[in-house]
DNA sequence: ATGGATGCAAATATTTTGCATGCCT
DNA sequence: AGGCATGCAAAATATTTGCATCCAT
């Protein structure tokens, strides 16, 4: 469903862009930065994760990094375009790797089993655009999130009073 | 832009609705989740408040009301979808009014002075079923922002180099 | 040596919870 | 009386920041 771009393109590409990008601007390419856009990079695109997921993906496989360093990271990766954040899961925030080319993808998440799924649709994007010309606004990001009950979880359970606490 | 539905006839039916949900279940409208709920029917839609906007709001009201029955109260508006909980501007967790008769519409966010816009577009709704229908989806809420810079702010500032913190 | 980046711990900020008390039915 | 709700304070989380130190140029 998704338009994947090939995940070697992306970490060739991004690998380049960061180094690239922060020695130009006097900063540096450090193994802590690179090991969190690595870890993205390698789970591929339409994953989400915390800041302490990130940490706690990094310690496990033996990396020296702090979970400041880990929010600061991703701070930077996010302003560098190379990360989205968002909230996906209520109450969560999390980050993903951002599709190269600029594509605009879309989420739609299962509210009963949290599983994303990314797609997309150019109708949506297209409507997108028009709406903000039509307004004078200066696109730079869409994110849209469907939220509902997948195909699995609605075969699971067939009645559910709603409840709330 | 947006599609507004008379103030008056949500109020009655919010109100009407929540008393009679809540005594159903054995629980009260008390006045502190009235007090909740009438500050953003007062506000009208399209108003973006945190919780803690919401306690202060109250407080200087004149109403005595704690931080912590103010979230509780928050999360019995939203699981009642009374309220819409989101995360419009970068970090902060928002409660807006549920437009009624689920009425969807989006978000146009402008990142330089956070002014946020509503739209409706029947095509985005329309495609938005069409996606989920494909995937075997049952849609619940549809959220769509878009993030940019407003013509307003766009005028007031030409060039504008990009940074990273 | 210079200045950016990190780790650590402390400081903040945000949200949740335990518990005694109050209030409605 | 019985039980839901509240306030308050403490606890649990989440995120940021100060500062000494480390490291690359």
């Amino acid at each position: 469903m998704a338009n994947r771009i090939p995940a070697a393109a992306i970490q060739q590409y991004s690998q380049e862009h960061l180094r690239e990008v922060l020695n130009t601007a006097g900063r540096r390419l450090t193994p802590q930065r690179e090991k969190v856009l690595s870890l993205f990079q390698n789970l591929g695109l339409g994953h989400h994760l915390t800041a302490d997921d990130v940490h706690h993906h990094l310690k496990q496989a033996g990396n020296r990094v702090s979970l400041a360093t880990v929010y600061r990271s991703l701070k930077l990766l996010v302003a560098m375009r190379l990360l989205d954040e968002g909230e996906w899961q209520e109450g969560l925030r999390c980050y993903e790797l951002r599709q190269g080319g600029g594509k605009i993808h879309h989420h739609m998440v299962c509210m009963c089993c949290d599983h994303t799924e990314e797609f997309v649709s150019e109708v949506i994007t297209a409507a997108s655009r028009d709406m903000s010309k039509v307004a004078g606004f200066e696109l730079t990001e869409v994110r849209l999130i469907l939220r509902g009950i997948c195909r699995r979880c609605r075969q699971r359970s067939k009645a559910t009073a709603s409840t709330f606490s």
